[in-house]
DNA sequence: AAATGTAAACTACTCGGTGCAGTTTACCCA
DNA sequence: TGGGTAAACTGCACCGAGTAGTTTACATTT
């Protein structure tokens, strides 16, 4: 009973004011990724999430550290990277179009897309605003790599710069699947479009790299 | 003599409102490359120019102007296009190693960077601002997809979708010496590196669609 | 009744843009 | 070559709106 009312007790307390720290991090996600950081307003950001401007400043110093905080939680939310596993008994067309696949659901899922349109505008002028994405947009890479890697001294792909290569393919993807996504609106491709995506960016690379 | 004085006198007379003008836009370009759009401010870009304020809004009614100026002259100054001529006598790999060496001289320079810094940034959330872009971002695009075609139509690829399959190439090629530079503050590829991502480009892209 | 969270007013700016008085420059004509 | 006229430039004050962040005073809850 006592353990009851104070668990409830407990629990609401936490939930209210966790609901509002809550709803201003869903409202300033909003306000960031429509305006940018220069553009949002702390004003408008709490009308928002229906919150005290002093209530968002209880919960967050200042708009940088709200901002960084956005972007924490974006990152967060993926946090499962892309793992490709290189395994010396499957054929390469096979892992690597696993690999692209998943890469383009990465490339496609809503918060990965919204973490983009956040961050990329301010990492072109401020790299310190947005610094904490930068291991996490390329985070695919650094896996990718390392299968390549494996795959080099496993004796069935030429000696190259895993990186280079890395890139390489993930900039086809990217071409056809992020970037006119991004800057252009375009709607992202269809089931059908993506495997034709992920096939033609494996065919490319073992056509090249293929011993 | 006469017509060195009416020379003289005319550039002088041209230069002195005309010098104030490129001043202006030379000073809006560093400071809309420094700041983006809405960190830009009049005031500051007045200072640097040397020039009154007044002055500012007497050559340019608003920011936004200004700033579509800035766009168009930016535009303006690399309007030679990435020329590709199909020509059915040559091999393929050749054509295509000189349009993708001439992508990545555009791509470095330095007019095309900084329109990019400018635009891109603005691009992602306010597509009007930057609407003039679109077409100079991809008109080499549009170049590279005809050529394509042209070798279709001559038997010598695939038949595939030229819009897409130009998309590909060209990411292949942004993916080293474009997007890293942009974003990440990487310093541009050496020759050298510059033939071996076209190399690279040409090698992966014929042999996934060379017939 | 105590305490907490709230809204609204307030501070001390900066912003884009304007009005204006006075100065400098450019250009034409005598 | 000199003088006059018109245009352009200057610097300043100013406007209204909006900014991040703070204070104050009220209301709701426990």
């Amino acid at each position: 009973m006592v353990q009851d009312l104070k668990v409830s007790f407990m629990k609401k307390s936490l939930t209210l004011t966790e609901k509002k720290r809550l709803d201003i991090l869903a409202a300033a996600q909003e306000e960031f990724k429509e305006k940018g950081f220069l553009g949002a307003s702390m004003d408008s950001l709490a009308k928002r999430a229906a919150v005290s401007k002093r209530t968002v400043y209880n919960h967050f110093p200042s708009k940088e550290i709200l901002f960084h905080n956005i972007v924490k939680q974006l990152c967060d939310s993926f946090s499962q990277a892309v793992n490709i596993q290189y395994q010396s008994s499957k054929p390469l067309a096979e892992q690597l179009h696993i690999a692209a696949m998943s890469e383009i659901q990465l490339l496609g899922s809503e918060c990965f897309r919204d973490l983009n349109r956040i961050t990329i505008a301010e990492l072109i002028r401020s790299p310190e605003l947005a610094s904490s994405t930068l291991e996490h947009l390329d985070q695919q890479k650094d896996g990718l790599h390392v299968w390549i890697n494996d795959a080099i001294n496993d004796g069935r792909l030429k000696a190259v710069d895993s990186h280079y290569a890395a890139q390489q393919f993930l900039g086809l993807i990217k071409a056809s699947a992020f970037w006119p996504q991004l800057l252009l609106n375009q709607t992202f491709p269809s089931p059908e479009q993506q495997k034709i995506i992920a096939d033609d960016a494996v065919l490319m690379f073992l056509a090249r790299y293929e011993t």
